[in-house]
DNA sequence: CGTACACCCTGGCCGC
DNA sequence: TGCGGCCAGGGTGTAC
């Protein structure tokens, strides 16, 4: 599930939660998610506290008392939930694809679960952060200053692949996953088709707002339903948002009197969604 | 360099 | 009920 958005929540979530408490254990139950954890990553994270919970691109950043980040990337099917004693519910932080447990000094736990193990975790000295490999090719934040119209241009122009995977390329810029870049193209009006070269100017121009309009509605979206989920099994990550496009292929075009279907085609072996007569 | 594709892994769903 | 095929929100390594 985690675009952008979804990892905002997360961090929302998780910060007043940790933000300030220490790491009384943790339990490792796998050696290696997508890549191995760092040798002796329990003991090092026992007894350090958490001064802040940040987000870069999808990644959460955990910032230690000892000058450490604990960086987790959720993957594909990557979820964290907190379990606040006493624990109800059918959470027990015991499931078969409950990775990693950390217990808070307050007996609070919060569970990393990810069944297809594509998420990752790591630890690295804050002071290598920016020029680790995870790291140091990452476009601008979508919500920030740094990403705006000349910007996007300039990082289109002369590409020949179509917009749709140009703009998964976290190069170019982070958070956008299959379905925000699916919905920013469609009220933009840009067929994912298009070169992203041909992008580059004034639709560009144009679909800088829409990237962050979508995005940003999807995290208020996601505020709400982690409002919801307070109290009931502490889940944070999965909410379900209404698409316009991702995923309907078939139903009809929902923005337009276009009076023609979704429709789904394959880019780069991934799913795109969009309306045709619309999107040009 | 940019681009295309296989691949990592598990689970859910659909058709037979 | 079982099995094969296909699909899934991400990212990387390799080959051209």
């Amino acid at each position: 599930m985690p675009e952008l958005p979804e990892v905002e929540t997360v961090c929302r979530g998780l910060a007043p939660t940790v933000e300030g408490r220490v790491f009384a254990d943790v339990v490792q139950r796998r050696k290696t998610l997508r890549i191995p954890l760092p040798e002796n990553f329990a003991g090092r994270l026992k007894g350090r506290r958490v001064l802040s919970v940040r987000r870069r691109a999808k990644y959460l950043l955990l910032h230690l008392d000892n000058g450490e980040v604990l960086v987790i990337h959720l993957g594909m099917s990557g979820r964290i939930t907190i379990l606040e004693p006493p624990d109800q519910g059918g959470e027990s932080g015991n499931g078969k694809h409950d990775h990693v447990v950390f217990q808070m000094d307050d007996n609070v736990r919060v569970v990393f679960t990810d069944p297809r193990r594509f998420g990752l975790m790591t630890l690295i000295g804050e002071e290598a952060l920016a020029s680790h490999p995870l790291f140091c090719h990452l476009g601008p934040e979508p919500l920030g200053n740094d990403f705006n119209g000349d910007m996007l241009s300039d990082a289109l122009r002369g590409r020949r692949s179509p917009i749709k995977t140009t703009l998964l390329d976290q190069k170019v810029v982070v958070g956008l996953g299959n379905i925000y870049v699916c919905e920013a193209l469609y009220r933009a009006g840009i067929s994912p088709r298009r070169t992203a070269a041909s992008v580059a100017g004034k639709r560009a121009e144009r679909l800088v707002p829409h990237i962050r309009d979508v995005l940003s509605e999807a995290i208020e979206a996601g505020g709400s339903s982690l409002r919801d989920y307070k109290g009931a099994d502490g889940e944070l990550g999965y909410f379900q948002n209404a698409h316009a496009v991702y995923g309907r292929e078939g139903e009809p075009c929902p923005g337009c009197d276009c009076d023609r279907a979704v429709q789904r085609i394959v880019q780069s072996n991934r799913s795109t969604f969009f309306c045709s007569a619309r999107q040009r």
